[in-house]
DNA sequence: TTTTGTGAACTAGTTCACAGCT
DNA sequence: AGCTGTGAACTAGTTCACAAAA
């Protein structure tokens, strides 16, 4: 006695404050699911992680009827559910261009792998790397073979961690190449046609907000 | 004729989404200053940048009138203005918990520098590190250690680059240490007193949002 | 004339509250 | 009885449009 799952197509456009909550709420289950809960009402899951009750069950309920009334949800489904939702029923493969510091640390992030993405390669321009692979073994490919490699390879993603002067060239390349989603770690926004999804992390901007507060809390004690 | 700076304390609550912009008006400002643009509209900002000019404005309002009615803002003295607002005209002290891959990337990531933070220690657990330094000389210090150096060093903010498991604890140390603003890399959310800003970088979330985006593409062309 | 600063209009996102299913 | 799914009410955020300043 399991699963409704009436899944249907979001039909109207569905935000994208939703689609970061669905993941959320993905992680929230995984927990859940280890803790060997088997079913939880939106009224309890928003209660142990901080979340809103309705807009649980609002944002679920763009993408289908996972619920049962007077029960709540089925753990296991629900995440089943959500995961193909977000589409991580399927590996997603991912290049990391850039293979210094940061795009090195990147690919070799575990958390990374435990939702089902596979760091495959990197891109790099410099001689010295190329050739060479990072400590979890991805291996540094010249840039010049981008396009090769990311047809070989099925690339799905392409995760920007260049120098910010060379940022907007490398995406130009990686769109050339036929990526279609993109995640950049360089500061500033970066220009990409419709079709092309762009998601930023400006860890500037994320530092700079905490400066701010950190301003106004002494401007309040003048 | 420069400089009208009425600057104002924020009376109504200003919002995480308009300080995050001040954040790119700033950089935007950095980049026009050396090119050498000395007066600039608000019009002609967003127009560069893709912003819109009425939010511009609108943003720059709570904090004071910084423009010239017929001509636009001085570049200098608005980028002067938005440094002090906010609270980029001290030096802030950052420590790194963890150093690990990602933490001794963050150690080293020249973004932050630049925009006037300075990170002086990471911290670790593991005694193979302890002593040690980031390539670019950032020493690792004992976590048991943390309170002292904290006070010795004035550390302003923390950045959270330890494994999801030991998240939580670290930044119940860095919170009793008496850090103030956190910027958090593990997944999830934590807990913190009201007293405390922290800003989360979830990784997983982005990439999962990234797949979402795929996986409606591939579903739209049935 | 040009462009700011800002109330008013609009749009998006969240929360409430309850009918209806199990 | 309990909890979902959802319209309706509310709150937050954005954009418009224009009076007032230089």
């Amino acid at each position: 006695m399991n699963s409704p799952n009436k899944r249907r197509l979001a039909a109207e456009p569905v935000s994208e404050l939703t689609t970061n909550r669905l993941s959320v709420y993905l992680r929230c289950l995984s927990q859940l699911e280890s803790d060997g809960v088997e079913t939880i009402s939106s009224q309890a899951l928003a209660e142990q992680f901080h979340l809103n009750a309705a807009q649980i069950r609002k944002d679920l309920a763009y993408f289908g009827e996972f619920g049962v009334r007077g029960v709540g949800y089925y753990v296991k489904d629900l995440k089943r559910n959500l995961r193909q939702i977000l589409g991580l029923d399927r590996k997603l493969r991912v290049a990391v261009m850039g293979a210094g510091n940061l795009g090195l640390a990147l690919a070799d992030y575990p958390g990374f792998r435990r939702e089902g993405f596979e760091i495959v390669t990197m891109f790099d321009v410099a001689d010295a790397k190329i050739g060479d692979q990072s400590r979890s073994g991805v291996p540094i490919h010249d840039l010049k073979d981008l396009k090769k490699v990311v047809r070989k390879e099925h690339i799905d993603i392409a995760v920007i961690a260049v120098p910010a002067e060379s940022a907007q060239q490398v995406l130009d390349q990686v769109v050339a190449a036929g990526i279609k989603a993109v995640l950049n770690f360089s500061p500033g926004s970066l220009k990409v046609p419709a079709d092309v999804k762009i998601k930023g992390v400006d860890l500037t901007v994320s530092l700079e907000s905490l400066s701010f507060y950190l301003a106004q809390d002494s401007d309040a004690q003048k």
